[in-house]
DNA sequence: GAGCGAATTTGATCTGCAGCAACTTTAAGT
DNA sequence: ACTTAAAGTTGCTGCAGATCAAATTCGCTC
């Protein structure tokens, strides 16, 4: 009855779509130096991205400025793809990105053309779906630790298990993926760190060496 | 660039779908009694729901009970159709609830034979998917009065403004759909009771008048 | 590589909500 | 209608995580 609740790698979809950049769908190439907007909340549809490399943040505000960041994309991942005229939610270089841009249009009319074309979008639709699921779990009903051990462990995942995790956002960013504070992400740091399940890896907290992966996955189930 | 932030009404993707209900596709009528499991998380995903009357929760769990429900479900609402072979999550009747059923290969079937099929499926994601990206931000990021206020908003908004709101779950599965106590929830009714912005209607506490919509709204943005 | 602003950690304190308990009210089943 | 469990409210206390503050470290620019 009860499944993993942690997200699995979004590859095999991105995968799917990789496929037509192959054949230049993707016509131009895009740089964001960090922090820069890629689009608003309420901005038209207009075109497609797939990172190459860097990391992008999508999140929604309220009025007095909190913030709650819905998925941050890595390279190979698409975003901005949504079925409707208008964006639900701002997208932000987290760090210097380069992406592949194409027109929403001719990536529609391509997909038309071919029979997987209709699929792939759905398969990408569902499984922002089925992240924005768990994180709901995880949003509603787990402590801060865990919050925590599990944002390690879906990363190193859609990473590939590095040896070194590198992390590009900041501790605000997590914070705000997690619904925390940027304190509390840094104090469960600390703490998991004191438990021998993680150590930080050269003169920075942002590189990551997850010791104990069985351990964090505890906190999660 | 700020959007609302509440649900809209899922009418028109079930109004969609119901036009094949009236079809026949939903063939046979089916009862719940309250509390009864309608599927589990990990079951095949066989059937497809449309509600009748009733209400249904879905929702999933952590190993030691604490529950998140996604989503109630009302009459006319679609549930059950996920793209995948198995549930993602466990379905509920919240109350005595009639539901029609169909088979999810013949209404596949059904919908490939027609234009409007994929599309009105992806409609059904998409909404389900936008439903999860509003609700990221309030257990996210919001305080208890303004969820509270949410969903009562929510609920009244896709009931259609109703001039007493009848709510078929208790505060737990409010509770449990908010990400706080039932006592917490208990006391934010009486809050915004206290503040002249509702009013419990007859002998009951699950009948509700917004005396304040207005006022209720602030609460939100 | 020196200097400076940003990011992170850590400590101290505060607070919103959780947890527990007692009581009241409501509704389900006989 | 009666009975009895379930649901809801309210008060009290506790705590996880927020907030405030300060020190430290990091990374960027010149």
């Amino acid at each position: 009855m009860l499944l993993r609740t942690n997200t699995p790698s979004s590859r095999p979809v991105d995968g799917h779509l990789a496929a037509l950049a192959g054949e230049r769908v993707f016509c131009s190439e895009f740089r964001y130096r960090r922090g820069t907007e890629v689009f608003g909340e309420g901005e038209e549809t207009e075109y497609v991205y797939q990172i190459i490399a860097g990391a992008v943040r999508t999140y929604k505000l309220l009025s007095d400025g909190r913030r709650q960041i819905n998925s941050f994309h890595l390279p190979g991942d698409m975003f901005g793809l949504e079925n409707g005229a208008v964006h639900r939610f701002t997208a932000e270089a987290v760090v210097e990105t380069r992406v592949r841009i194409t027109r929403r249009r001719s990536l529609l009319e391509t997909m038309q053309g071919r029979e997987s074309g209709a699929s792939s979008f759905l398969g990408l639709v569902t499984r922002n779906l089925q992240h924005a699921e768990n994180h709901m779990l995880l949003l509603g009903r787990k402590t801060a630790l865990e919050r925590v051990a599990a944002f390690l462990l879906e990363l190193d995942e859609r990473l590939g298990h590095p040896r070194i995790l590198v992390l590009p956002m900041s501790r605000r960013d997590i914070a705000d993926y997690l619904g925390l504070t940027l304190e509390t992400v840094s104090r469960a740091c600390s703490t998991l760190r004191g438990q021998k399940m993680l150590k930080f890896e050269g003169a920075t907290q942002r590189q990551i060496v997850l010791l104990d992966r069985k351990g964090l996955a505890e906190y999660d189930a």
